[in-house]
DNA sequence: ATGTATGCAAACCATTTGCAATGAC
DNA sequence: GTCATTGCAAATGGTTTGCATACAT
């Protein structure tokens, strides 16, 4: 027979995370399901981004077993919480990453990979910045541009297109 | 008979856009066709933001009829040749701007309107800030809030929702 | 004349929705 | 027992694609 794990086993009740929604359900009289604390608990052991779908294969290798739509519901929920933040860049599905000190993101147009950097000199900068008529939540810095694999990769392409040349115009 | 606009009429040829984007065309070998200069130069008269709905219908309005695919075609290349900008935000279609001086998008949560703002301080602080091993071509900085407009709403609801609570209890 | 660009309709695909069955309270 | 939640399958909607026709070069 297949074992289904124990939720009471991954939950961590001490974890402030698990604790604000717990918090959270109560306060909308939502229920407490296996499910949404299952995925939370492997949110918790994320570190960085992930999609909705990298989600629901991580809980689904832990024997439980979880449907797209609950997925999608509870990360609504953890959003709400304020527990998820979800982000989307040019051309890729949506990404979703816990709420932590705030940083950049920096975005490689050329193989899409995300990377995070914290950056305390503009925090304090946004920390400080006001906006007219406009009461500021929390923001989004994107800076796109290529990471050093890539620029390599595109140097060596635009190396041997130009020896290609020299070779062609020989001929 | 329906009078279909002449482009000459349209086409402002001395238009640096214009010029880029002609010259964009030689460079890569491709047409300069009728729609593509009709979009563009649909474009011209947009201050801020769009979708690629909202431009097909202003160009249509205008008496050209060009196909939805024409227009996501145009705009990609209008994209490339450094004319255009796409910005997706939390939860509504893409919305593409031409690009012009840095500047914030100030996104209110609640109705989805976003006001655009010049913040040539921070424009400094990037324009001075290097990443490592990362190569940054452009930024976006998307803040996430509550417009005036939307705080006055919800304010007027909350209170009413107070008084109303008052009301239950001495009831 | 050649082959790119257009326009239409069909395909795509992440996300949302409707609804019967399940399970938290 | 009641009703929110789940899971499935179908719907949605912005975007992309395939292909015959039109037209820029």
């Amino acid at each position: 027979m297949t074992t289904v794990p124990n939720i009471e086993d991954f939950v961590d009740s001490t974890n402030p995370f698990v604790r604000r929604f717990s918090d959270y359900l109560d306060e909308h009289g939502m229920r407490k399901t296996t499910e949404r604390y299952a995925i939370l608990q492997h949110i918790l052991n994320i570190n960085g981004l992930f999609t909705i779908e990298g989600l629901q294969q991580l809980v689904d290798s832990d024997g439980f077993r979880v449907s797209r739509s609950t997925v999608y519901n509870t990360v609504e929920l953890l959003m709400d919480a304020q527990i998820l933040r979800r982000h989307v860049f040019e051309g890729m599905q949506a990404q979703y990453e816990r709420i932590t000190l705030p940083h950049t993101h920096l975005i490689c147009t050329s193989c899409g990979r995300v990377k995070e950097t914290r950056d305390p000199n503009f925090a304090a900068f946004m920390n400080a910045r006001r906006y007219n008529a406009f009461n500021a939540d929390h923001y989004s810095l994107y800076v796109y541009g290529t990471c050093s694999t890539c620029a390599r990769k595109l140097k060596r392409a635009k190396q041997s297109t130009t020896k290609k040349n020299k070779r062609d115009k020989q001929l």
